[in-house]
DNA sequence: AATCCTATTTACAACGTTGTAAATGTAAAC
DNA sequence: GTTTACATTTACAACGTTGTAAATAGGATT
């Protein structure tokens, strides 16, 4: 069916390496000869079997990107980002989903469905520490979020705690004392719930405002309706608050919405502050104030080091593996003014 | 670096076709053979080369899927649905991105990045009738959309008109009669936006409205900015109106947005219904009335028939091109009680 | 015109896998 | 103890590409 590197030689009257020298811009190749082949080429629409490709030189030119679910708002502009990212560097994603579950996690690192990938990204939220050894893999590998692991592994990582405090922060300023927080994960001390709570907490101690466990709502995963329900149910146990802090937009716009159901007025009787600047929050009413993690310099910076990676494989020894801690921006809008 | 065949086969003391046999449970293989070389398949972690099998047997295992962007929560939604419904065919998913721009959803579809799929599932925006004939590649291809090309190309499209025709209708038995429409394309006859339009004229027309050009609100984009920005150009221009039809729910939701601003009251003086059942019309305040368009249904059968594509092209002549038509259903929330 | 140097082109092998066909082994039937 | 039938295993080629090294061509130099 379609047209191999021996069909354009006949054609063009050539060797075969000759097409490929000038398939590849390899630059001993005659003025003359080049047209003469690149006719062929146009005609027989020729295209390159990556297949064939990927076998002669170990790389399929495609990325791997793990993440939980692309229904999840952050992780589907997440993928955008990355999507784009890749391109740049000629490259193309394959996307695999998680679904946040531990042991799924930990299959796709070993999966044979891994191997026409040249490196995955990967974004972990069911393992824990204990986990770690799963991480010491043989292909390049950057993991999205803290270096919680230990393992010899290159991560990428948003500043959970300088931004959590941050927000927290904001609402201080703003003259809040009671901030309940939607979103923290019970028992957690590695992800980012735990982070993030416990930058609250720095924020509290610093202002000298006292820690209550009655403020903590507690979810198991960050959907929307996590949100809701953990708030509804702050407010059914008449936890008394003057704001909000959803540890992820998701969550706080939940959240939101049943503050409004309940005839909070938001600012006015209840501030409320997200995390991730999902898209949503300039839209929602009020528009929801949020802390920007910096979504697209994660990716960017994921697939530049996945992509050094890749191309360090021949080197003799691995380089020592790094974290990236990329910077944060607070936005504020209308829920915290 | 990796286990091959040969190493597998050294160690267990066989051939390498004996192992290529367990490997791929071959019938006639001795149990005390399979065992031997299952231990040794084991010891070295070996992993097929897909490289290598793709090469040989010419398929990847590999889909494409073409969107216009994850950030829109619609794709976002719609990926992770057919990600899923790949993995049930043991297939995985290679997004690509373009953006809805025409030029590169064209050049997408003779793009060599390609080459390492077995067939593509793809939804164009920015393509017009015009461009038929490029979808008539010689890979497999289930477009997602109307049978707008009339190349022939399989299809599997929502029944866009019914259900923009049954959601006005909900409007009209809640007895509205000024129905403004977010999200019209100014010129367009065979896209989405156009066919959930004539629905609309078509329930006006069947309940003997007037349709009413000013209550139209065109747009460039689905995204949320734009549903906003036509809402509030309709009511700085005075236009009267009880009722709104977001042609998606981005845009509803946006459009919702300026009209809460303007303080009106939802459902009271003017009932809101959107398009998609996006997982956040749930949550918003008040939940927004929509159309599910079978979604799931709409990858299930994406992949189905893209998969009796794959698996049928070793047949002799292409079977005629079928559209698929998937029911939609109606979900009343809040936004028009 | 013979010689040498470099530019251009070529043949061949190899990447790891699996289909084909042929070879070997095993056990039952005679 | 042969033959026969079938189960099991094997060698070999081929998929389409590119690196290596060797072959050839074309000029420039003498």
């Amino acid at each position: 069916m379609a047209a191999t590197l021996q069909d354009v030689a006949n054609l063009a009257g050539v060797s075969v390496k000759t097409v490929s020298n000038v398939v590849n811009n390899y630059t001993h190749v005659r003025a003359t000869t080049r047209t003469r082949v690149q006719g062929a080429i146009d005609q027989l629409k020729y295209q390159p079997n990556m297949s064939a490709r990927g076998l002669r030189s170990g790389r399929t030119g495609v990325i791997g990107l793990a993440v939980p679910e692309l229904s999840l708002s952050y992780f589907a502009e997440l993928a955008d980002a990355v999507i784009k990212a890749a391109e740049r560097h000629g490259m193309v994603v394959l996307i695999e989903q998680t679904g946040a579950d531990r042991k799924r996690e930990i299959d796709l690192l070993s999966s044979p469905r891994l191997q026409l990938t040249d490196g995955l990204i990967f974004s972990p939220l069911g393992m824990g520490s204990d986990d770690a050894s799963h991480l010491d893999v043989s292909y390049p590998l950057v993991v999205l979020g803290e270096r919680i692991f230990g393992g010899p592994v290159d991560h990428v990582t948003m500043k959970n705690i300088d931004a959590a405090r941050a927000a927290t922060e904001l609402l201080i300023a703003r003259g809040r004392k009671r901030i309940a927080v939607i979103g923290a994960h019970e028992g957690e001390v590695v992800g980012s719930a735990a982070l993030r709570l416990q930058g609250y907490k720095e924020a509290l101690a610093a202002a000298g405002l006292p820690y209550d466990d009655e403020l903590i709502g507690y979810v198991g995963l960050w959907h929307r309706h996590d949100g809701l329900m953990a708030m509804r149910n702050m407010i059914e146990r008449g936890v008394e608050f003057d704001a909000v802090f959803g540890l992820n937009d998701t969550l706080a716009l939940g959240a939101m919405r049943v503050l409004q159901e309940a005839h909070f007025k938001i600012p006015d009787d209840v501030s409320v502050i997200g995390f991730d600047d999902l898209d949503e929050t300039q839209y929602s009413l009020p528009a929801l104030s949020t802390v920007d993690p910096g979504r697209a310099e994660i990716a960017e910076t994921a697939v530049r080091v996945l992509m050094e990676r890749i191309n360090g494989q021949t080197a003799p020894k691995k380089p020592a593996p790094v974290e990236y801690l990329v910077d944060f921006t607070l936005r504020e809008r209308e829920s915290t003014l």
